[in-house]
DNA sequence: GATGAATGAGGGTTCATTCAT
DNA sequence: AATGAATGAACCCTCATTCAT
């Protein structure tokens, strides 16, 4: 069933800016549906007006985000012209959003990948998607010799992702970090280039 | 409050196997407790003799494995002399151990770092145990001269454990993976090794 | 916590009048939940809108119904001038209102006295108050001279209750009773009477 | 089911005072068996050896209590001959054995008038029979000129019991009474006496 | 569209009772 | 007889979802 709702009203995203900021302080399942529609200061009727369910109001904060996440990494990495330097603005980047975005990339990291729901039977192309930007960054550096050809990119592309994404885990639940965000994405990158180049 | 339960008997083993399989199949909120205590063939009630409540569950399977995992991996490596080696070996051996267990690997991946409930308000002292591991190797490479002297520890290690992880995450998740175990830890030990060699 | 609800709805009024039901029926303990709601004809839940717990509903049923008894017996005693009058008038309303209202009688009678949840935890204030009616019509006959000075009012006011309370038992737990309500108001206010008298 | 126990051994009186504590305690449903069990230091099974089941013990109790309470009572109201005296020594006995089994009072004042099962369905013999003594001494004293005839037995023996239970309660309940014992005994003996006198 | 009172299915947990030892 | 681990029926309460207004 596809949920109509006026493009003038502003409720679906106080709904999903409620619902973030709600999954983000208390988890998924222990967030209250009457709990977000009082954040988001609407009827807790409304919020089936704008989402089928609670499951669909995480699947499309998901969505939705990624939408936007991924529309700025693109524009970001497309900026670089070479791929190690892609890498470098990639891990910068990807960090940088986390830090000003904490909430988000808490639910994001946490929520998402919970459950069974969410992981096995909802595809995440959108997050297959945003993987995949290093796996091409990376087929660009080996096509212009700069990173090793015996280097599987299905591997690397997880393996540079997962280092960043456990370092944002380090961000959103530790309470006093003791790297800077711009020196760990400077540690991460340089590790990862050293370990790829050719 | 700790349980009494006579030593003889296996049923705390047993709850904790079901568990680990039905946490894994539905996940830890639509598991059922009866559901649980059937895969055990014990009363529901049974389990409250063991443990305190469902969390307890979770948390103890946890720490039980974690103090299981943990004592595997520093026998694993322990058997390696050259830092260098025992980074290769703990890449190996986690995936290895990841294949080997998939419920319980799905159950620490998904459900552990899921809510605050179990990575904000539970201090996870043995996760940052086996996270410490690699840090351990690498402060002892940085001092055989093995190891830039530049590279954060911290940061290292979270990077390398993130790797795997990610690399796990689609061990757990993906029906027909592409690259063997053994090849996956091969190229994330030697992206690493590379990075950060000195 | 108070409990929201529209004044236009009855459910508050319902809930309250069903459990006075069940809850002479079956005693508190053994009452359900369930029974009230569908005695009640709403939804489980409903209840839970009006009332914190079912000891809620106990108490608020204690608190309302007292305030009715106490407005009414005040109403009924102001009625008379004479001291001894309003101890005679008082002993007809009360095995009156018990006659008229016989499950509540019951479960003021058998329910709220019982357990230290509402006789020693629960400032049982609406008690001590009706009990004082009497310990004041006491000290205005012994005003009047019309009652011994060295008659305790806190000794009185517990026996002339105590002896209608005893009474009401009777008549709330007696399937036929041998003595007619007036009859033993009059009987009791009259040896209490005498007994008090100067 | 008639349960057998070895009259040499102690536990079914154990387990009745363990009981009588922890009714008096928590009440009679919010009292576990457990809990009773260890305070008798037996273990639960043994509870069922001597009782039929939770009721069971409560009604034990009663009944033996009640034994006790009703010999005792025949015996000081023996060693007087006038009714009038009889009056005063039950209302000096009663609040005196009160006073002396706090937990008993407590829990046969609270507990056994409560819910059907026990004021109802359970025909509580022994204590109407404790409340005819006072039948009695009334007839007496009426065979014997000293009590008006037109006082009803029925109604006066309660109210005379009444009086006496409602002071109880207050002893059982209030922390500081700030009437003695023997001073309230005198006050609603003297009273009931010069109320029912010819 | 918006509301929020009402619904009622569902499940974690308790605890009286049983029974193998 | 005594034990206490095991049982499993029973129930209060929560909360996602609905629907009359």
């Amino acid at each position: 069933m596809v949920k109509a709702h006026a493009p003038t009203s502003d409720k679906y995203d106080r709904i999903l800016s409620a619902a973030v900021k709600i999954f983000a302080q208390k988890g998924f399942f222990h967030a209250r549906i009457s709990e977000i529609a009082k954040e988001a200061k609407v009827a807790d009727g409304t919020i089936y007006l704008y989402f089928e369910n609670k499951d669909d109001i995480l699947i499309s904060l998901f969505e939705d985000q990624m939408d936007q996440v991924l529309a700025n990494m693109k524009l970001a990495v497309a900026r670089e012209d070479d791929a190690l330097d892609k890498i470098r603005c990639f891990a910068l980047t990807h960090l940088r959003m986390v830090e000003s975005h904490p909430d988000l990339a808490e639910v994001i990291q946490v929520e998402l990948r919970q459950s069974s729901k969410f992981m096995k039977e909802y595809k995440n192309v959108k997050f297959l998607d945003y993987l995949d930007l290093v796996g091409q960054i990376i087929r660009e550096g080996q096509a212009a010799g700069q990173i090793r050809f015996d280097l599987s990119p299905t591997v690397a592309k997880r393996a540079f992702f997962g280092a960043l994404d456990e370092m944002s885990r380090y961000y959103v639940l530790s309470p006093s970090p003791k790297v800077s965000i711009d020196e760990a994405a400077h540690q991460i990158s340089e590790v990862f280039i050293r370990g790829i180049a050719a």
